[in-house]
DNA sequence: GCTTATACATACATAACTGAATGTATATTT
DNA sequence: AAATATACATTCAGTTATGTATGTATAAGC
C-alpha cells in the first residue's frame, strides 16, 4: 500500500481517535484492543504505531482533543460582567457542552466511568487535579471579589466555599452521566449554585 | 495438600478479598491477574475458582464486603431527632468512615477511579444507582418534612434539592479521593451542607 | 471406620495482545 | 529526475491471562 499524503495522514489519525473514543466508551480501555481500534478504522496496528507511541499516548490524544479546547473556552473579555456573573457564565457553557455535544459527553464518560487510573496514566489525573485546582482558585477569586466589593462576609471561608461550589457542580455532572435521563443538567446546576451562593451570605 | 478445615477455607476466603482488595487498588483492576491475587494470599488460582466464578464475581463480593455493612448502617432510631438532623448524622458518619477506615477509603477509591465499569460489572453500577436514588429519595423527604413542618417553602422544589444535597456529597468524596491532604473531608463536608440548606429557605 | 464431598493444587490447551522488525509504494524534497 | 523520508501494511516472536480438567489428601457425615 501506497504512502499517503499529508491530508490523508491527518484524517487516519483523525479517524484513529474517533474509533478509540467509541470503542472506549463502549468497552472500557483496557478491553479495547489496538487491533479492533485500526480495524474500526480502516487500518491497520501499523498506523496506530506510526501515528502513536502506545496506547496511553493514544488514550491521552483522545483526551486532550477535548479537554485542550475547553480549558481555553468560556473566556469573553467583551463583555465585562461582575466576577460571579462571569463564573456563572462559564459554568452554564460546561454544562451545556456536556449535556449537548456529543463528544465531549462520550469522553467525560470514559473518564469517568471507563478507564483506570494507573501509573502510565497518572499524567491524565495530574491534568485533572490542576484543572480542578484552577477552577478552585477561580472561584476563590470570584467569592473574594464580590464579597469585597459588596462589602459583605460570607459564611464560610472563600477558599472552602470555592471547593463546596467545585465538588457540587464535578458531582452533579457524575450524576448525569450515571444516569442522563433523571435530569436537566444545565437546569439544576444553575439552581444549585445559585442556591449554595444564597446560603454563603 | 490436604482439604481444609471450614474454618480455614473460610480465613482463605477472607485473604483472597484482602489481597484482591490491595493488588486493585494498587494496579487498577484490569491489570491484575488472578495469579497475582492468589499468589499475594499464599495459595494458587485453583482456590479463586474455587471460591469465586470469576474475576467479576471476586469484585463483587470485594465491594459488599464493604457497601453492605454501610447501607444498613447509620440508622438509629433511639435517639429521635429532626429528619434534617438525622440525615446529617447520617452523613457525618459516612464522611468519617470514608477519611478514617482505610479499607472503606481504599475500595471508594477503587470504586471511583480503579475499575472500568463495563458490561460484565453492570451489576455494580445498578447498585450504586440505586444506592444513590435511595440517599436522594431521603433527602427528599427529609426537605419535606422539615418544610412542612415549619410551614417554609423551600427556594427549590425538594426533588431537585436533594439531586443537588447529593451531588454536593459525592462531589467532596470523589476530589477528596482525589488528593486526601487537601482538606478535611467531615469539617467542608457539614459545612458545605449546611450552607446549602441555608440557601433552600 | 468407611465413604464422600470439600478445598484446594497442578497441568494443560488455547487464545490473544503487544512490540518490534521489516517491507514498500509513493509524496516530497532538492 | 533522483534520492529520501513518509505512512502505513505485514509478519513474527514472545509473553501471558484465562478457563477447564484433573488430581488428591483430608475433614465431615453417617
Amino acid at each position: 500500500m501506497p504512502r499517503r499524503t499529508k491530508q490523508e495522514a491527518l484524517a487516519t489519525r483523525h479517524r484513529l481517535l474517533d474509533s478509540a473514543e467509541m470503542l472506549f466508551h463502549q468497552q472500557g480501555v483496557s478491553k479495547t484492543t489496538l487491533q479492533q481500534i485500526a480495524e474500526h478504522a480502516g487500518t491497520t496496528r501499523g498506523a496506530i504505531y506510526w501515528h502513536f507511541k502506545d496506547k496511553a499516548d493514544l488514550f491521552n490524544a483522545m483526551m486532550e482533543r477535548v479537554t485542550l479546547p475547553m480549558e481555553s473556552a468560556g473566556r469573553d473579555p467583551g463583555a465585562n460582567l461582575a466576577p460571579l456573573e462571569e463564573v456563572e457564565r462559564g459554568l452554564a457553557e460546561a454544562l451545556r457542552l456536556v449535556t449537548e455535544d456529543p463528544q465531549v459527553s462520550r469522553v467525560f464518560e470514559i473518564a469517568s466511568h471507563k478507564v483506570e487510573y494507573t501509573e502510565e496514566l497518572r499524567a491524565v489525573r495530574d491534568r485533572h487535579l490542576t484543572a480542578r485546582n484552577n477552577a478552585c482558585m477561580e472561584f476563590e477569586q470570584a467569592l473574594r471579589a464580590t464579597a469585597e466589593r459588596e462589602g459583605l462576609r460570607l459564611s464560610l471561608p472563600p477558599e472552602t466555599a470555592a471547593l463546596v461550589l467545585h465538588a457540587l457542580v464535578a458531582g452533579l455532572i457524575q450524576d448525569w452521566l450515571l444516569d442522563n435521563r433523571k435530569f436537566n443538567l444545565v437546569k439544576v446546576g444553575l439552581q444549585g449554585f445559585r442556591t449554595f451562593l444564597r446560603g454563603l451570605r
